[in-house]
RNA sequence: CCGCCCUUAGCUCAGCCUGGCAGAGCAGCCGACUGUAGAUCGGCUUGUCCCCCGUUCAAAUCGGGGAGGGCGGACCA
């Protein structure tokens, strides 16, 4: 791949790079330079998570290695999210279903770096490094760092603050050119690009992946099932869920349906080379065709296409690009069952 | 280690003093209006009153014990 399409697929469908300068610099010395992106295994895995994970696959276009980090200390430490006993259910969970989307996705999941937290974050030299970030940082820098990620509350455990500056320490412990995460990740990778250099580390480039805005209205919520599509939703519930979307006409403001199309859909229909069809009534206009997301934004912008049309057709396309996942998910539905045994067990 | 405060609907809380059908706001659900949703309007639902024991005809409410959380004090080799 030439140098300039490679910048092109790494950066594609991002919010943010930081900095562009140094990636190109990376991109046009190194073959392969290496990405990692880390999760913390909390609740089930949903549409979000399947955006960022998309991009793996350009990553692994574009000649860069790529490593997933299984956080599950983080896990525990933002509010015991995950209690202790669940880490390694969870974990599993995570990495298995990362691996179907990956494959889903028409990527290489043996190719892909799997590290889990535990497995470096307890010893020298992290742990050294770790008490020396705690000697030098204020809890109000950590606190500010990590309040787009950690769940804020009253009276917050100190698991808050030590997870953003482990958070930092991963990005050097794991020894990658590039940090990426959701743009809610961008406080606490500044601050690991202003302390990594005072402990002798390289600062990672940091690429950021645009959070979906919640079906509901607003940003998604983890917690309330109605906000967004969950991995082992079927095609009813999806249908269900997409039907009472905020969706008002000819906003693409909040509008969760649209950015599904922007950054799921219309990314995976062009590696395949098809297009987006939707399905309408002759009455209001029969049936269209759009080849790009850009020309339907025009026409749903202008009000010539009619947000219960472009449910209808969204949810059809949602629910195919989920099934493979769904569906592998409860070929063995031990695995799920283990990790979330309020819910399944 | 000591003292004080808190625990009631999914959430925020009122009710406790002075025992008498467990409440409000928000959220949620259902309709009306929209070729979607939201907004608006109309209607509806929601409970281990933290747990145990006691007093009483009757306990969210009074008494005792316990658990969890918060605040403060003391200690600072």
């Amino acid at each position: 791949m030439e140098p300039a399409d490679r910048r092109r697929v790494v950066e594609r469908h991002l919010e943010e790079t930081v900095t562009a300068e140094e990636l190109e610099e990376l991109l046009a010395e190194r073959d392969d330079p290496s990405v990692y992106i880390g999760y913390a295994p909390t609740g089930e895995m949903h549409i979000g998570h399947y955006t960022t994970i998309r991009k793996l696959v350009d990553f692994q276009r574009a000649g860069l290695s790529v490593t997933v980090l299984i956080a599950d200390l983080h896990a525990y430490l933002d509010d015991e999210k995950t209690p202790w006993d669940l880490l390694d259910a969870r974990s599993r969970y995570y990495q298995r279903t990362i691996e179907t989307m990956v494959e889903a996705t028409g990527g290489d999941p043996r190719a892909i770096r799997f590290e889990r937290g535990s497995d470096f974050e307890l010893e020298p030299p992290y742990t050294m490094d770790l008490y020396r970030l705690v000697g030098e940082t204020t809890t109000r820098r950590a606190q500010r760092a990590g309040s787009e990620v950690v769940r804020q509350r009253d009276d917050p455990r100190l698991g808050g603050l030590l997870y953003t500056l482990m958070q930092s320490l991963d990005v050097a412990a794991l020894d990658v050119d590039i940090a990426y995460g959701g743009i809610d990740q961008r406080g606490i990778y500044m601050l690991a690009r202003e302390t990594l250099p005072t402990l002798g580390y390289d600062k990672p480039i940091c690429l950021f992946a645009p959070l979906l805005s919640g079906l509901e209205g607003g940003k998604m919520s983890a917690s309330e099932a109605g906000s967004s599509v969950r991995l082992t939703d079927d095609r009813d519930a999806i249908v269900d869920k997409l039907n009472d979307a905020y969706c008002p006409a000819g906003s693409t403001e909040d509008n969760g349906i649209l950015e599904y199309l922007k950054y799921l859909v219309f990314p995976t229909l062009m590696d395949r080379g098809q297009a987006f069809v939707i399905e309408r009534p002759a009455e209001y206009g029969g049936d269209v065709v759009y080849e790009d997301y850009e020309s339907l934004e025009v026409d749903f912008i202008n009000e010539d296409l009619h947000p219960q049309d472009l449910k209808n057709a969204a949810a059809a396309a949602i629910a195919e690009l989920i099934a493979p996942i769904r569906e592998r998910t409860f070929e063995d539905p031990d695995v799920l069952e283990a990790a979330y045994p309020e819910q399944y067990g």
